[in-house]
Formats: C-alpha cells, structure tokens, sequence
RNA sequence: GGGCCCGUGGUCUAGGGGUUAUGACGUUGCUCUUACAAAGCGAAGAUCGCAGGUUCAAUUCCUGCCGGGCCCA
C-alpha cells in the first residue's frame, strides 16, 4: 500500500482532451489500422460516409459514437475490424453553397472553373468534420479515408454502372419524370417531401358540345391546356349521363383537340370539390398512372426552365406560378371561374432545393428495379435486422415501389455518366473498368469498349472502331449522389481491386445507419448487392432512431431547437461551461446549462440510455446530471486500487482465495458473461447496463467495504481479487469510454484497455454463491440503517447485531465491516 | 388517408400473462466512515394513457379511442 498512482482527484474534461491528444498522436494507427491479412475474423463495418456542411448533428454524431462501439467491441472479441472513415462529398449540398458564397448560379460558371470550386469548399469542411470524428474518439482507419468524390471512387461507381449496363440491368428512356425547374434537374422519389401550402382551389365551368355546364375543382388551372381525359368516379350519379361525352377546355390552346374525353375511374374522390377531375400530363403521380392506363400521347406543357410550352396558348413562355395566376385572371375574365378558395394542400418539393417539383418527360438513366423486388427480398431474408422490428422501414418501401430508378442528374459536381454516344447515335463507347473518366471533356481512354447503344452488344475495342464513330458525343448528365453512396459496401469490402478480401468480407458484416435513410442508402446498396452479385449485402443491419431535441421532436432549423455537436463535446473544457437556447414545446425559450460533459460522458449516455432504434431525446442538462457521476464513482474505484500493489500476475487465480472473494468474482463473472454475450449481440445497451450497474453497485459498496481491511492489512489476495475485477472492468468498458479507460489502465497497469484484443477469462460463476448476494445486500443495508437511527457513525462499533445462518462463510469480514463485537 | 413506433412515480427509463413493477435524475433526511460531498447511506413518491374484450389472472395479449412522434401517399 502506498499512495495512489492516480494523482487526479476527478475525471475532467481538460484531463480527456489532454489523453486524447496524446492518443491521436503517433501510436494511433498502429492501434487501430486494419490489416487485411490477418487471420482473424474480418469484420468490415460499411460506415455511413457523412456529408460535410459546416456543423455535424449532434444526433449523427451520437449515433456515429455507437459505430465506433461497435467497431471498439468487436476488435475486443478478437475480430479483425475494418472500420473505414470515408466522407460523401459528391451533391446538390456543396454545389448550393458554392452558389451562396459567391451569388452565382452554377450555369454562370464554366463547369471545370465551378467544380474547382466545390472541391476547395468542400475541403474546408471536411477536415472540421474529421476534427469532430476525433474528438468523440471515432477509432476510424483515418489514414486510408476515403472521399467519394474522388478519381478512385468515382472510378467504381462508373464501372459498376458499365457493368450494369452490359447485364441490361441499367437502361436509357423517356419518361414522366420528377423534376426540380429552379434547379434544372430530375429527381428519384426518394428525395421528394412534402410540405403544406396555402393554395387557390378553383372551380371551373367546363361545357360539353351541347352546352351543359360542368365545374371541375382544380389547383392547377395552368395544366389545362395538358389535360388528356376527364374523371368521374363510377359509382358517381350525378355524372354518369357525361361518361362518353366531350367537354370543351375553357382556355385557348395551341396545336392540340380543344375537346378532352370524359371517362370514369375508381381514383375520383367524390367528395373533392365538384367530384370531377381533370387529368392532365403531369400534375401529379396519379396523372402519370391514369395516361398510362388510358394509353393517353402526354402533352409537354412545362419546358425544362419550368416555363410553359406554346400549348398554352396566352400562358406561353409564363413560368407556372405565373401561368396559373394568369389563367385564374382568364378565366375569371370570359366568366367560367365559379368559385376561388384558399385550400391547405401538401405539395411535393425537392429535398435539396425545397422547391415545387414538375413531372415531365424527360430522356434519362435508369437502373431497373421492378423486376427484381422479389429476389431482393429473398436476399434480405437473409440478413439480421437490429433491432428486427426496424426492418419494416424497408419493407415498407420496397411495397410501395413502382417505377425504375432514375439515376442521371442534370448538375455538376457528381460522378459523370461514363458514356459516348457515336454521330448517328446507335452506338456507344464504354470506359474499361478502373479508372475515372470526364465524357464532357475528355475522349474514351484507351482500352474503351464499342457497344451496340440499343441491344448492348459488343462491337469491338475503341482503339480500333475510333475512325468508324463519327465525332462523338460525351454524356454531360452525371449520377444521382446515392449512386455513389450505395457503392459503400463493395468500395470497403475491397470490390474491385482486392478479390481475396472480398471473398472473405463480404457480405460486408455490419451496415450501422440511420432509419431516416432507409429508403435511399440502404435499399439502393442492397439492390446493388442484387443485381450486381446476387447476394444479400450485409450480414447484419442495425438501424438506430434519430436524435430528438429533450422534448421528443427532431431538431430542425426552422423550430429553432437544433444543438450543435462541439457545444456538448467542449462543454467543460478550460472552465468553459454549455449554455444552450432552445424551443420548448409551448414555444417559449429554454436556457439548458450544463458544467461538463466532454466525449467520454457523451458516449456513455448514448450507450446506456436509449435502446438501439428508438429515437434518443439530447438534454445536455441530463447527459450531465445522469452519467457524470457513473464516470466519478468508477474514477474513483480505480484511484482507490491504485494505492495497493498490483499483483505479478493477474492471470493466474491464487488458490486460496477468500469466501468473500469467490463471491464477487461469481457475481463479476455473470456480468462479465452477460457483456461479452450482448457485445457479440451488437446490443450496447444491454453491455452498458450490466457494466455500470457491477461497477458503481454490488462491487464497491458491498465488496470493496467488507474487504477494506484486509488490503489495508497488506492482504494479497484481496489486492488480487480488486485488481483483476478493476482491470477487467476497464476492458470491458473500454468500447464505451475509451480515453477514460485508456488513461485509467495505463496508469495503474501499464497496458491499455484499449489494445485489448481478446475478452477476459471468466473466472468464477459458483450458483451457490450467487445466491447470497441478495441476503447480503439485505444485511448491509440493515446494519447501516440500524446505525443511522441510533444515530452512531458507520465506524462506531456496535453489538447485538446477528449475521444471518446463510451468510455463516463471510462473518469474519461483516464483523470487521461493520465492526461488530 | 395509410404504415410503424411510443404513452410506466415530478422528469427520463427497464421490463413483461401470475407473489409487495426496474433503474436513474430530481425531491427529502442523515453522514466529510484512511477512493469518492462533482460523493455515500437511507426515505418518500406509480390506480403502468382511457374504455372495452380474451383469461382463473392483464400494466403485459386483442379491439377501439385519446395523446405524442416518425415515415409514406
């Protein structure tokens, strides 16, 4: 015995950052890096590459703490893990705020001079993301990062595109299409939401040949010179004598019939408005269904700057906003507008641009999906859902898919189409796989394939059918970012470029993301495991919930209740404390205050405090109050054993060991059971619970203060007993706190918990002993109350007091504990 | 309009057909006992959202409703 080796009276922030920058430092990624030779298990964990913008979500950033858990307990289970850092920077994002910064449109710049840009901004933006990953001690192979805007990745995406497209699994068409006019570029479903706006619903006197008056409710009156048929419902009396007839457009158009068909169809809701509507190309994803069905010609009224065609007659020329004023003014004129309200309506817009989005016909790549959904299924079958309820997301949308995926982009800062197209059009040159290439501005690179553009047959080698092409024409669309995203799995599992790894990795073990992408990252990379390789992706899917603000709603700008990620991770560090303004739910101001938290409380509140896939509530004020203490307590046991003498060996259990200790090490050695069972489980919650709970309850208030007399005594195998169960406590936990458990096992045992690559032995689970614990607890407790209420402190002695029949083997220690006489 | 999740002491949360429902924070009383007052040891505090149903038995299963959230149309 002897001082204690922890000098620090408590765990601090300034003590984290401290150990953290010293972890960072050159050890680092020996520490951490993945070796693809190794014997071991490999475990590859397919993390979501994130997106860089200025400031990381706190609950990406929580959520993104959890992977590195993961990543940390798998490397303690022995595996060989792969826990890649790569950053998504292709997208609209980066390319909106090029645009801000400098107050121009992307089509004002040249396209080489605007990409530059991006990638310059985006560079910024990424090493402050990378600072955050550090600093909630991300345990990421940093030195092989990954950018999926780089000539490697994009190199992959563009020859599984090839790839797809010899298969015929990726095709070019004409077809209605979602499309955002302010940004000039098609969309896929997945990136449409939906907001509620104010809008205009009119009724309008449309008349038949024969002069009858119907009125038909619409918001789009704009749209009626596309308007291809006319609706009723069937079961609709007071409209069957129409169905059959023609109605006349009640405005002028151009180079089309003035009269439309009259029909019926079970889509009507016949109590919208009059019951009757028009359907024209395309107003919405019903209008494309019903010309399908009808096998109606669409009419083009919206060109690709979201101005209408010269179909619309007066409205030519007009952007839509301005067309439908001027057709309500039209029709208001000539005396057909019977009624005009304001009506509440969800209307569709872009994600990205937040702006109302057109469906109109447009040439564009496809991936196929449709014919496919029930191999994927069978594939999905396959993998394990975490929790197994969140896989409904998935199913939910994939029942809900009814259309191909359109892949191609009208914007720039994307991985490009790798295509050309010959002079007459029928044929098209292919880039060989491997490497990256620019069609709108550079050739074919040697090694390029002829393609027949219709059938996909091969012609022959570029190199040798060049003369016969005409000039060619490079691709200028590029890719739908998911695109790129949905390659993460092969791009880490080493597809492409590294066969042996990839035989072993894939399935790709682990995808952790989000549920909010769902729908995008997760379905598009799992049809891309199907389609490409007929296989299942992952082995194991583990979809979190998302970080709500404390009062349960998601943190958004526009509700003013967002809470930035360094705020929480800095809070404390130098003195400086958190202060956090945020919306409560009746509207008014909350001021949260929080002394520290740094990144070791932080992950532990996110591990122990919500189960995987539920949605989080981020109260810094609770992750404080909460989980600080744990660190203290835990802290604090450890500073205790630092003052007696650390055994020789750890590893080998003496033989006389004590009843009290045969205990303890029969209660550590459930838990211990418990934490390794839940961390193959991939279950942090239930290996955090089982930690913490051992480590601040039963372990120092009962066996630490029976036994505190004898390591004052010298005793050697209590030291060993406190010891061993210290240092097991700290690998344990170090997936969770790792800089704390890092420092705290440096200090008292040479070794870092984090090095750790096989999970401790179990020592003891005697059943027989176990079943003292609760007479145990029972007792001590009475004691120390019997103490209380007669009003003499703990280390009074006292008499008269019997330790019960079952508790006979640990007298000697309960009557040194509580010093009876 | 549809789907999914949730509703358990003041707050957050575990659990799950069957003896007095888990834990934490907060509140409160006592204690600076050779690790820990940024702590310890106690105490109080819950008709498990509401209404039905299934059952010998429901907080747990089912139905409906109410409330919150997320997603989709």
């Amino acid at each position: 015995m002897g001082k204690p080796k922890i000098t620090d009276k408590r765990w601090s922030i300034d003590l984290e950052k401290r150990i953290q920058e010293e972890h960072y430092g050159e050890s680092y990624s020996s520490r951490y890096s993945f070796n693809p030779n190794s014997e071991k298990e490999i475990f590859v964990i397919d993390t979501p590459p994130p997106y860089p913008s200025g400031t990381w979500h706190i609950g990406a950033v929580a959520q993104y703490s959890m992977i590195d858990v993961i990543a940390r307990s798998q490397r303690l289970l022995g595996k060989e893990v792969y826990f890649p850092w790569g950053v998504d920077r292709n997208g609209i994002n980066i390319e909106f705020t090029v645009e801000k910064k400098t107050g121009k449109k992307m089509r004002t710049f040249e396209r080489g001079e605007f990409i530059d840009l991006c990638k310059e901004t985006i560079e910024e933006y990424t090493q402050a993301m990378r600072e955050t990953a550090c600093r909630v001690g991300l345990s990421c192979s940093f030195e092989s990062e990954y950018l999926t805007d780089s000539p490697e990745y994009r190199g992959v995406t563009q020859s599984i595109f090839v790839d797809l497209f010899k298969q015929g699994n990726i095709i070019e068409d004409l077809r209605p299409n979602i499309y955002d006019p302010v940004e000039g570029t098609t969309i896929a479903d997945a990136e449409v939401q939906r907001i509620s706006r104010r809008t205009k619903l009119c009724d309008i006197l449309w008349k038949t040949e024969e002069g009858e008056e119907v009125v038909i409710t619409t918001t789009r009156p704009e749209l009626i010179c596309a308007c291809g048929i006319v609706l009723v419902h069937p079961e609709d009396s007071r409209y069957a004598h129409l169905v059959g007839k023609e109605l006349i457009l009640p405005l002028p158009v151009n180079g089309r019939t003035k009269k439309v068909l009259v029909s019926s169809h079970h889509s009507v809701k016949m109590d919208f408005g009059s019951g009757v509507l028009m359907v024209c190309s395309f107003g919405d994803q019903n209008d494309v269904s019903v010309f399908r069905e009808f096998g109606l010609e669409p009419f083009v009224a919206i060109n690709l700057k979201g101005e209408m065609t010269d179909i619309s007659g007066p409205l030519s020329g007009l952007t839509v906003l301005d067309a439908r004023k001027r057709a309500i003014e039209i029709l208001d004129d000539s005396g057909v507008l019977s009624s005009i309200i304001d009506h509440e309506q969800e209307i569709p817009v872009s994600e990205r641009g937040n702006n109302p989005v057109e469906i109109i016909l447009l040439k564009e790549w496809y991936v196929r999906q449709t014919h496919t959904l029930e191999r994927m299924n069978e594939l999905i079958s396959e993998i394990n859902f975490i929790p197994p309820r969140n896989k409904q997301f998935l199913d939910d949308w994939m029942q809900n898919i009814s259309i191909d995926w359109p892949i191609s982009r009208r914007r720039w800062y994307h991985t490009e189409v790798p295509i050309w197209y010959s002079e007459d059009g029928n044929k098209v040159v292919v880039p060989p796989s491997g490497g990256y290439v620019q069609p709108w501005r550079d050739s074919p690179p040697s090694g390029s394939e002829v393609l027949d553009r219709v059938t996909r047959a091969k012609l022959g080698s570029y190199d040798q059918l060049s003369d016969e092409l005409g000039t060619l024409t490079g691709e200028e669309k590029v890719f739908d970012t998911w695109m790129d995203s949905s390659n993460s799995n092969l791009f880490v599992s080493g597809y492409g470029k590294d066969e042996e790894l990839f035989n072993r990795a894939f399935p790709t073990a682990l995808r952790p993301q989000g549920k909010e992408i769902v729908r995008t990252w997760l379905y598009y990379t799992l049809l891309k495991s199907t389609l490409l390789l007929d296989k299942p992706g992952f082995a194991n899917i583990w979809i979190d919930g998302l970080g709500m603000d404390p009062w349960g709603r998601k943190m958004s700008k526009s509700l003013g209740n967002g809470i930035d990620a360094n705020s929480v991770l800095e809070c404390g560090a130098g003195g400086r404390t958190g202060s956090w303004k945020i919306k409560g739910s009746d509207g008014k101001q909350v001021n949260l205050k929080a002394n520290k938290i740094g990144s070791e409380c932080f992950r532990l509140w996110k591990a122990c405090d919500a189960q995987v896939g539920d949605d989080f509530h981020i109260n810094p004020e609770e992750i404080e109050a909460k989980y600080f203490g744990i660190l203290t307590k835990i802290f604090n046991v450890a500073r205790f054993a630092s003052q007696f003498d650390v055994p020789l060996d750890l590893d080998t259990v003496p033989s006389d060991l004590e009843p009290e200790d045969k205990w303890i090490l029969s209660e550590f050695g459930q838990t211990m059971s418990k934490v390794e069972e839940s961390w193959e489980n991939v279950d942090i919650y239930n290996a955090a619970q089982s930690i913490k709970n051992f480590s601040t309850g039963v372990f120092p208030s009962h066996w630490l203060e029976m036994v505190k007399s004898r390591l004052y005594d010298g005793d050697e195998i209590a030291s060993w007993t406190l010891h061993r169960i210290v240092r097991d406590i700290l690998t344990t936990l170090s997936p969770i706190c790792p800089f704390f458990t890092h420092y705290l096992s440096t200090t008292l045992y040479g070794n870092s918990s984090v090095d750790v690559r096989e999970f401790p032995a179990i020592i003891s689970s005697d059943k027989d002993l176990l079943k003292l614990t609760d007479s145990l607890i029972e007792f001590n407790s009475e004691v120390w109350k019997t103490k209380k209420d007669s009003g003499i402190s703990l280390n009074t002695e006292i008499s008269d007091i019997i330790i019960p029949e079952e508790l006979e083997v640990l007298t000697t220690s309960l009557n040194r504990m509580h010093r009876i006489t």
